[in-house]
DNA sequence: TGACAATTCAATCATATGATTGAATCATAT
DNA sequence: ATATGATTCAATCATATGATTGAATTGTCA
């Protein structure tokens, strides 16, 4: 029986590290991190992995489905971890705006802290079909949930500014996550430093909460 | 002769649009940009300017000498127009620092106002590779340059801090270039507008101004 | 043990790709 | 006009890809 065809009654994150379906996983997705995904070919994975070539077209049945369920396999934890977090803080503020650096947080850090998160970095980047496919089902609900907290924290923001203004630290987060400091730009004496995740993610806090909290100029709640 | 060994004498941006080496760019913008670097085929591009498959190889020598061709036609004026403006400003200065808001738009404006310039965030995003080897050569004047501006207007400020954030900076630009506002990711009610240039262009300099400007956090500045 | 389904395997299909070749064509200058 | 170099062309190479097949193997439950 084709497997990838059976509706699935376990849960997406095996626990088996043995299950076939999870080495394929695994190796899927260290290959797509390290290369991209158009340069990682089905052969690649499934001989990292020790096995046929003929196995992921049976347990996933394609390429894309394959994608699909290695950025499913990492995102849907940090998203439950994000949406975790936020209820706590808003029943701690109770009814009162959550502060804005501790919405900041508890979107960035799950991200952040999670091994081979910069995978759904790569997802995103990769191809932009894709993404305008899984982006609303996987991120829809944390999106909508982040923006009324935020609306609530910061009440002078007309919705449009502040909808792009998510998506500007969304762009940041992404960046950060593709690694941009293997990247250099100039003279060694401006490079950012190889800073642990926490240091990092406390000076994208402190600049993300900058930025949203900014005035908006005039121009712009005009229009 | 191959035409791609010789050295060029011309300039890079040719004027005449019958030349064959500047329809060949042409058409691998156009499809670069519309479907990705690594989903378009030479075929396609020879195919879309209505040569042989052959043109590509003798006038590029690889794809990815044409890679780099189209990405260098767009970026390099890009930059001469930002080291332009900024000198201007500098200028005006007479030695004080610039304005940081000047800084951020001299450095935004030219990309977001030329056309076909989201073919520079696909470059970006596509391959780590060839982007590490093509940031250094084509930024690396601008990022200094930029980095030493920056480094007059906010003393306050380490180094390595301000370095992150202008990399902060760099990754929403490229997320904006990438055109964000296409992927809806959530309720309607929460939807980026599609603003024009100049209104983005405002958004972004509000937002990333305050972001740079924000005091480091006491645990940034320990480091 | 025996039977049945789930899985793995080697082999292969059809296709697409980047690259290359050598002959044909074109442009230009003498 | 014709010789020379620049360009275009059709044809093809070698290779890699995603996908598929049917036989072999394994695991599991009666």
């Amino acid at each position: 029986m084709d497997a990838h065809l059976s509706t699935p009654t376990q849960p997406i994150l095996n626990a088996d590290p043995k299950d076939p379906k999870h080495r394929i996983l695994d190796a899927a997705e260290r290959l797509f991190t390290e290369r991209g995904i158009g340069a990682t070919s089905l052969r690649a994975i499934t001989g990292a992995a020790g096995m046929n070539p003929a196995a992921i077209h049976y347990h996933y049945g394609s390429k894309d489905a394959l994608v699909l369920a290695v950025a499913r396999r990492r995102i849907d934890p940090v998203n439950r971890h994000r949406l975790q977090t936020l209820e706590k803080l808003e029943a701690e503020a109770r009814g009162a705006a959550v502060e804005l650096e501790d919405l900041v947080e508890a979107f960035l850090a799950p991200q952040l802290f999670t091994v081979s998160a910069r995978f759904g970095a790569i997802v995103h980047h990769e191809s932009l079909e894709i993404v305008g496919q899984i982006v609303p089902e996987l991120f829809g609900e944390v999106h909508d949930r982040f923006m009324a907290a935020l609306t609530l924290a910061l009440p002078e923001l007309s919705p449009p500014v502040l909808e792009t203004r998510f998506r500007f630290a969304v762009g940041v987060m992404l960046h950060v996550l593709r690694g941009f400091a293997g990247i250099p730009m100039g003279e060694a004496a401006f490079q950012p430093p190889s800073s642990s995740d926490e240091a990092m993610l406390q000076q994208m806090v402190t600049f993300l909460a900058a930025g949203l909290r900014a005035p908006a100029a005039p121009e712009e709640t005009r229009r």
